[in-house]
DNA sequence: TAATCATATCAATACCTGCTCATATGTTCA
DNA sequence: TGAACATATGAGCAGGTATTGATATGATTA
């Protein structure tokens, strides 16, 4: 509604709109719909306990499938299932080693992301 | 099942467990079940497209729900539902002045850790 | 090659989320 | 007090999500 028709009238002709001073403070920090679905889409994959769990066991050393599953006593179906969430949003990729495939954060990004949160919690 | 029988009974006696060494450096920092969950939530309430474009028009200025509705191009009731939400996780906070409603961000970490956030898209 | 192990994927289900519409609450001002 | 305005809330629906159980894929080893 910021370029409607209706408000560009109020500007105009009224001075009604509510609080312009403000508005103006705060249109130079929204992001546009790609960047906010982005930021949003980031969030999302750590909106999950099983999730933040996932990528805490990640954060010093890579895990394969089992051993996760094992660590935090979930069905392999269910990790393997986050696990390829995780990936598609790139938070985490893997190599395969024989019959093992071994995931990792894929940089310091996330884990610096995911350590300052969880500071943040204590305050 | 970390410490189920069965894990405890492949360490004892032959050895099986998957990676014991990798599993020892995940351990330490697995958060328990209330802060798994309390990340969780943090990270759920920026995981949302809507919520994140408030809080970047909260970035440097508070707001009434009126003008965060015209700014976001949103319904009166979907900014004020999603309000609700930010309000219960303690990530905005309001003062009443007349009729209105001025919705700010509760302290600096908010705003840190989403500015921090967004830079990290770049990379 | 056959059996086995590790992982991935599919389908189904139960639960959760974000929005709308209608309505309630609460404030201001005539 | 009553009308108008600003915000909050409740019910309901459509779409999304997390898990399970069964099965498929793919690598290893006997």
């Amino acid at each position: 509604m910021i370029n409607s028709p209706n408000l560009v009238a109020k500007e105009v002709c009224d001075g009604q709109e509510t609080h312009p001073d403000l508005l103006a403070k705060a249109i130079p920090n929204l992001p546009d719909e790609r960047e906010a679905s982005r930021l949003a889409d980031l969030f999302k994959a750590l909106s999950d306990p099983t999730r933040v769990r996932i990528i805490a066991a990640l954060l010093n050393t890579e895990l394969c499938v089992d051993d996760l599953a094992n660590l935090l006593d979930m069905s392999q179906s269910a990790i393997s299932h986050q696990l390829r969430l995780l990936r598609n949003l790139h938070l985490v990729q893997f190599r395969r080693s024989g019959k093992h495939a071994f995931y990792r954060l894929v940089d310091d990004h996330v884990r610096d992301l995911f350590q300052r949160s969880r500071e943040h919690l204590d305050c």
